[in-house]
Order: C-alpha cells, then structure tokens, then sequence
RNA sequence: GGAGAAAUGGCAGAGUGGACGAAUGCGGUGGUCUUGAAAACCAUUGAGUGUAACAGCUCCGGGGGUUCGAAUCCCUCUUUCUCCGCCA
C-alpha cells in the first residue's frame, strides 16, 4: 500500500511509473484526490465537534460538582444536539474511509528504475547466466518418466488421494526431497537466517499484510466455515511475524527463513506448463525474508541474489537470472529478479526462485516500522524476499540434467544429506 | 466440547462513572558522579492523526450500547488462563 502523503504529493511520478506496470493511474488518482479532500474536511468537523463535546461535559461535571443543576441541565440540551451531529459526522466519516480504502489498496506499488517496460515473460531482461547445460543421451526422458522410471514420484496415487498437482514422493524421491531442504535450510543458516517453522494457515490480516489479499484471493485455497487460508508461500507467515511492530533500528537487518509445504490453486493454467513437477498446487519451499532499513534494502536485494545464485552453482545447474519488466511484475514489488534452471530434458528454463524487494509496500499494510536513533518519529522499514529455493524444478532439473544410462547423479553437496550417490 | 476467571503502555501491575493517555516498579534514552564502567541520583520516555510549530482529535483485546461524560456499567465476539471431558 502507498502512503497518500506520496501519493498526492508525486502524482505525475506515480503516473509515469506506473505505466510500467502497464497500469492506468489516472482515473483512480482523480478519485483519490477528491475523496480524500473530503475526508478531510469532514474529519476536521467531527474533531471540532469531538472537542466542543468534550468541554461541555466537562462542564456539567463543574456544573454538578457545585450543584448548579438548573445550568448542568440547560448544558445537557445542547450537548443532546452534539451528540446527534457527531453521529452523522462519523457515519459519514466511516464510509468516506472505507472508500478511500478500498481505492488507495488498488494502487500497486511503484516499480524500481531499474524495471524494464513491457507487457510479459519475452521482456524480461537477462542479467547473468551461469552452469553448463548438459548434453543428454539419445534415451534421455523427462522427468516424469524418470520418476516412473525409479518409482519416486506417483502422479497417480496423488490424483487418487487428493487431485492433480499433489504427487506423492515415494523412496529415494521422499529422501531427496528432504535432503533439499536440509541442505537450503543450512545453507541459509551458515549465512545469518534465522530459522522458524510458521502456521501453514493465516489469518485474514496475515494476507491482506502481505498482499495475498484482495488482488490474489482467487489463488489461495480457503477454509470458509474458519476463515482461514493456506498459505501460497511461508513469506506470508513470516513477514507477519512483524506485523504491528516497532523496531529498533540496531534490530535491522532481520534474517528469517523457513521451509514450509506451498499450497496454490493455479487457476486457469493448463497444458504443458502443468505436466510433472512443472506446476503443482502443493510443493515445498524454502524462503528467505528481510526487513531492512530503507537506505540498505537495494544492497540487501543484491546480497539476496548472490546467495540464491550461490546454491545453484553449488548443485551445478545450469541457470539464469532475469530482471522481471514491469508486465511481469507482482502487484507489491519495486524490482524483482527471477531465477531459472534449464531442464535438459524438456529443453526449458523453469523458474525456480524469485527475488523481490517491496520497499515499504508491504510494512505500510503490515505496520512494520523501526525508529532511527537520530529521530524520534518512527518509519516504514523495506520487507524483502526470495525462494532459496522452490523444490519440484529444481528436483525436475537435477533428474533431467544429472541422467546416466546408470541412474540419476546426486549433486556432491546432497550427498551429505542423501547418503548415496546415485538413484537406480 | 462444558464450567469459571481474565485481557490496561516495551514488560509487570494499579485504576469500578468526571481532573486518566492512565499511579507505581522494571526496562529504554539523556545527564550528574567516575580515567572508564557498575551502583546511586536527576531528568525524560506509548502510538496514530494533525499543525509551520502549538492546539485539537482517536486509541485501555475487537465490535456495539447506556450516559452530558466510559479503561471503569451493559451486550457481543475473539484470545488467554484454571478445572472437567475428549484426543495426538
């Protein structure tokens, strides 16, 4: 959410820099204006009648006191028609802000200088590349036949449990998957996470904090009868935790991470896009989050970037790191960066992490402010966050890319975690 | 799920209709003392909105009501605690 002192105070800004987002703020800005130039006034009439309000009941209690009941009487008469008044005023001032409300949370944030325009995924900008692409066997199959192959991931079995998009990892294809998130659970550690294990489910002002709601509403899956949500991404849970807080300033930066199973609907995708591991409604992530003070979060981005590029050289895929334009970019983000594998196999890049900066997007919704030594007020602070990583792509990957005649080579740094060597 | 109790500033905790944005203690910040620190002492210390700065206004778990006036009384919801029941 933008704060409208910036927003009625760079309106031609706003304008040109939302346009990179491909989003009209014209009309919504009118409307904007006017209504909160009415509320306004009628605030500053409901706070004058507050105030005289105030004084006269002050009054009568003198009044009272020194037993002048005629005078406390004649008081109370007028303090009648007050009353009235101010009940009209708040109606009045309630809907007027539930208004203004609803329109200000429309705005998406502002993008970066560094967003590219464009309309979607052919805009985005490369930035850097790195890892070899493999060259594969003429047997070489895709992932979901590999996962047949070996009997580690069952389709099938999830559609008969729950549906399409919840496989069921079975053997080594369940141990691999652990041994992912440990190893991305320890890497973050050794860089200066701090670890948590969230609720899976939030709350409503946990995902209007964030953002989930109202624009993305139709992607997470509701629980009606408690008015819960599952959670998209554990950035949701996380992030939360600071929601209404005031921190100090020595306090920042915060480093969080957690692993925690992903839940989407994915409504209205379709196609080759969902086959195998491609897109799935429940799949396991590992995310990093930081709040930031204001003049450190782009270096923070960076430092994010390195560390997400960091454990792709270390599992030795093949990647990419793209700036997203401003058609691709979310509703809350500033800039975004997203990583890409190449899966050998399908011959395609998959995204399997996407980094963000939401400046004070989200602490404005969140109420998440620090207070600097220097100033007494208190300020908005950056909210940052990536995946480190997002499981079922990188997974799709490792087992297309690292495919033998013999069976799948596990990448040196899960050996670890994964005891062997090798899927057969 | 049933019965009872409670929810007040960063924390603990007073406040049962008017001078209460709220005693007191702890904590925080600044200072005195000290080579420095600790202790002690002094001062200061909630948030939001608003203003050039004041003022003003709102906020005592959320919502509603009674009253000229509500932290205080009533209704309701939520959460926490205790006891009972059920259960991993």
């Amino acid at each position: 959410m933008l704060s409208i002192k910036y927003i009625l105070e760079n309106e031609e800004e706003l304008i040109s820099k939302l346009a990179v987002k491909n989003f009209d703020a014209n009309e919504i800005l009118d409307k904007i204006k006017s209504i909160s130039s009415s509320k306004k006034d009628v605030k500053q009439n409901l706070e004058y009648c507050q105030a005289e309000m105030n004084l006269i009941s002050k009054e009568i209690g003198m009044l009272y006191k020194t037993k002048q009941i005629v005078e406390a009487n004649e008081a109370k008469k007028k303090s009648t028609e007050l009353k009235e008044e101010i009940k009209n005023l708040s109606k009045e001032f309630n809907n007027i802000d539930k208004e203004f409300n609803n329109l200000i949370v429309q705005l998406p944030n502002i993008p970066n200088d560094l967003v590219p325009k464009g309309k979607g995924e052919k805009d985005n900008i490369e930035i850097r590349k790195g890892g070899t692409i493999p060259k594969l066997h003429k047997k070489a199959l895709a992932h979901w036949d590999l996962a047949k192959k070996y009997d580690i991931i069952d389709f099938e079995l999830g559609n008969k449990i729950t549906g399409s998009g919840f496989p069921v990892y079975k053997g080594k294809g369940a141990k691999i998957q652990r041994s992912l998130i440990s190893f991305f659970l320890d890497q973050a550690i050794e860089n200066g996470y701090n670890e948590v294990i969230p609720p899976l489910m939030v709350n409503e002002a946990s995902a209007f904090g964030t953002g989930q709601l109202p624009d993305k509403e139709g992607q997470m899956y509701t629980m009606t009868t408690d008015n819960l949500f599952l959670i998209p991404t554990a950035e949701v849970p996380v992030t939360n935790i600071y929601r209404d807080t005031i921190l100090k300033a020595d306090d920042l930066p915060i480093k969080t991470t957690a692993y925690t199973p992903c839940f989407r609907r994915e409504a209205g995708s379709y196609g080759k896009d969902v086959r195998g591991l491609n897109r799935l409604h429940q799949f396991d992530k590992v995310e990093i989050v930081q709040i930031q003070k204001p003049e450190n979060s782009y270096d923070t981005l960076n430092e994010m970037l390195e560390y997400i590029e960091s454990l792709l050289i270390k599992l030795e895929l093949p990647y990419r790191i793209l700036t997203l334009c401003g058609g691709d970019l979310s509703f809350t983000s500033a800039l975004t960066y997203d990583f890409e594998v190449y899966s050998a196999a399908q011959k395609k890049w998959l995204e399997v992490s996407s980094v963000s900066n939401f400046e004070s997007f989200q602490a404005n919704r969140l109420k998440l402010r620090y207070r600097s030594k220097d100033s007494k007020k208190t300020q908005l602070t950056h909210t940052l966050n990536g995946s480190a990583l997002a499981l079922p792509r990188i997974l799709a990957a490792i087992l297309e890319n690292n495919q033998t005649e013999k069976g799948i080579k596990i990448p040196k740094v899960l050996q670890p975690y994964f005891i062997y060597d090798i899927i057969n």
